[in-house]
DNA sequence: ACCTGAACACCGTTCAAGT
DNA sequence: ACCTGAACACCGTTCAAGT
């Protein structure tokens, strides 16, 4: 008994997002994160409980690159920073990415995005209902978005024409957000 | 020669499609497509290249579910008919619907969709550079919120949590192409 | 022309065995 | 306690062979 861990969860996690980033997620196989750590697959058992543990860990290690914004920046900001830092997160990841949106947002670092971003809104004069439906159609615009542009779905499209239209999706939000903003988008 | 085919391409999607709805996109396999089919896997290879084509067969099949919006209607209304169109189809097909969202746009199933949203936008009064940044963004939206609710991000909210937020997603849409809307929306 | 049998390289996963 | 070897059931895909 006692033998030293040569692997560790954060080890696999962190191999297998290398894996996913390199070589696409067809790539990412329980060999494939093996080899990398020099270490048979099944090693990896007894780190993630099997492959869609490691595919959930995964998520989970995206969401934790968002950056908590800044608390000293008025609303408009925080939740415009945290947007392309997500957008940022689909361009170093976009193979991992897209899971986020096929994962339920109940783990502890999507609850920490999800809460920077409702205390946003909520700064911006929105009550608790409607800032949390905000937040879910926000949340889902800019995924949705994120995504799309990781899997290739805009790939026809040149980078300018891509940054101009998440400018756009930015400023659509701040508009629907903003006290002064039209009726129907606070309704 | 001239033996009679026992299947088609149009049979072989039908079938990966049932496969995929009954049993989720893990159990779509190309021997259970093909045990469907009453054929060994090996068959299907004839009418389709390999399964990523496959995949991209089953993609158009969904698009040509979206039905084309009335004319007659106002622009609004075929805007929000044609969201409700594809809420609807990614309720029927949750496990494929998602790929919606990982494959290119450029198909003709997917332009004839374009072309007509593109249309409405026109005769809201955007020229032709906006409503096509206004399609983007408005599809991106609604097929991000289609495909959580369709994979289960938002299973912890009741049915009409959800129906009020995507009803509050065609007012925000409506509101920001309205030519009476606010500024912001239509920069 | 269309389908099948047999085969190949590869998966994820288990379990008893080694250290 | 942690890792490995061997094994199992399953995949996608090929190719020559049947009809």
């Amino acid at each position: 008994m006692g033998r030293p861990a040569q692997i560790s969860r954060p080890a696999v996690l962190t191999a297998a997002l290398a894996v996913a980033d390199e070589r696409g997620l067809d790539a990412l196989t329980m060999q494939a994160v093996a080899a990398r750590l020099g270490v048979t697959a099944m090693a990896l058992y007894r780190h993630v409980r099997d492959k869609d543990d490691l595919l959930d860990g995964l998520v989970e290690a995206l969401l934790t690159e968002f950056p908590p914004p800044d608390p000293g920046l008025p609303w408009r900001e925080r939740l415009a920073g945290t947007a392309r830092a997500i957008r940022a997160s689909a361009a170093r990841h976009p193979a991992v990415f897209p899971l986020l949106l096929r994962r339920p947002a109940g783990t502890e670092q999507a609850r920490r995005v999800r809460d920077g971003v409702l205390d946003a809104l909520r700064e911006a004069g929105l009550n608790d209902e409607r800032a949390a439906r905000a937040e879910r159609l926000i949340s889902t615009a800019v995924l949705g978005y994120a995504a799309s542009e990781a899997a290739g779905r805009f790939d026809h499209h040149p980078q300018d024409v891509r940054d101009a239209d998440f400018a756009h999706l930015l400023a659509v939000i701040g508009a629907c957000v903003d006290p002064e903003g039209s009726r129907s988008c606070r309704g």
